[in-house]
DNA sequence: AGGACGCCCTGTTCGC
DNA sequence: TGCGAACAGGGCGTCC
């Protein structure tokens, strides 16, 4: 699930469970989702500091470690953050634990393993070395279209590639796509300036709306495309059936009808 | 450069 | 009901 909004909601949760407490033991149940770090010295770095304070870049989340250097998680497409009290075995699909002095324990837990576990000296280093763009909740109008218009390729492409903006996924750019009624398959370069600038308040009333309504599906409005995207789905705003097509080899859902297609772009 | 594709994983749903 | 295929909110490397 973890885009943007959700990984948000994961910061805000590590926040109010697992701030300033001390780490007594780290296990790792899943070395494979280390990376550029071994268990040992992830362990090393870990146990008997404690985490201080949180950043969120794109669909990543960093944790300072009170005694130097940043925890991060990537989610993959499955991730989660449980915080929970005891000593009985942790969550199924738990890969990494953070065991802490009061009793409770922090899990980070990935059903496919397709997250990624990393130790990093800074956020600002990390984010240069994956070679992220700016976060795609906080980018400034211009920059967006600076680097829009760099683009060409489609937008959806665009949209979810995290060296452009980071922290958009297939779920978030389908739904910023219909808000701004632009085919999933339109080109960056066929984005007149209006479009542009259509896209740009969507990608951040989107993605802000979301986030502040905890990431949750059910709580977004009704008019929402996320609430439809389903088999028989119905466009929220004009009721035409919703459409799916592949992009990039994954599934995008659209209103035939408010997104309609150029024929330049097929 | 951009996009299609396979792959990494695991669990669920779909179609015959 | 059974069983394999297809698919699922991510991202990387490879190839064209």
């Amino acid at each position: 699930m973890p885009e943007l909004p959700d990984v948000e909601a994961f910061k805000r949760y590590l926040n109010a469970t697992s701030l300033h407490k001390t780490i007594g033991r780290v296990k790792v149940y899943a070395p494979d989702v280390l990376e550029g770090v071994s268990g040992r010295r992830l362990r090393n770095a870990l146990e008997g500091k404690s985490l201080d304070q949180t950043r969120r870049h794109g669909k990543y989340l960093f944790a300072r470690i009170s005694g130097g250097g940043w925890l991060v998680m990537h989610f993959g497409m499955t991730g989660r953050l449980k915080y929970f009290k005891g000593t009985h075995s942790p969550p199924r699909h738990t890969r990494l634990l953070l065991s802490f002095e009061n009793g409770f324990n922090l899990a980070y837990i990935l059903q496919r393993k397709l997250g990624r576990v990393f130790l990093a000296g800074s956020g600002g280093s990390f984010i240069k070395e994956r070679g992220l763009g700016p976060d795609a909740m906080t980018i400034g109008r211009a920059p967006f279209l600076q680097r829009l218009g760099k683009g060409r390729g489609g937008v959806k492409p665009w949209l979810m590639n995290q060296g452009n903006i980071a922290g958009i996924g297939n779920i978030y750019s389908d739904e910023i796509l219909f808000q701004a009624r632009v085919h999933p398959l339109r080109k960056t370069g066929s984005l007149d300036e209006t479009a542009g600038k259509r896209l740009f308040r969507k990608t951040r009333s989107v993605l802000k709306t979301a986030s502040d309504a905890g990431a949750d599906p059910e709580a977004m409005p009704r008019s929402w495309l996320m609430r439809h995207r389903k088999g028989g789905g119905r466009c929220p705003r004009c009721s035409s059936p919703l459409a799916t097509l592949k992009a990039a080899g994954r599934t995008s859902w659209f209103c035939p009808e408010c997104q309609p297609a150029r024929p330049t772009d097929q």
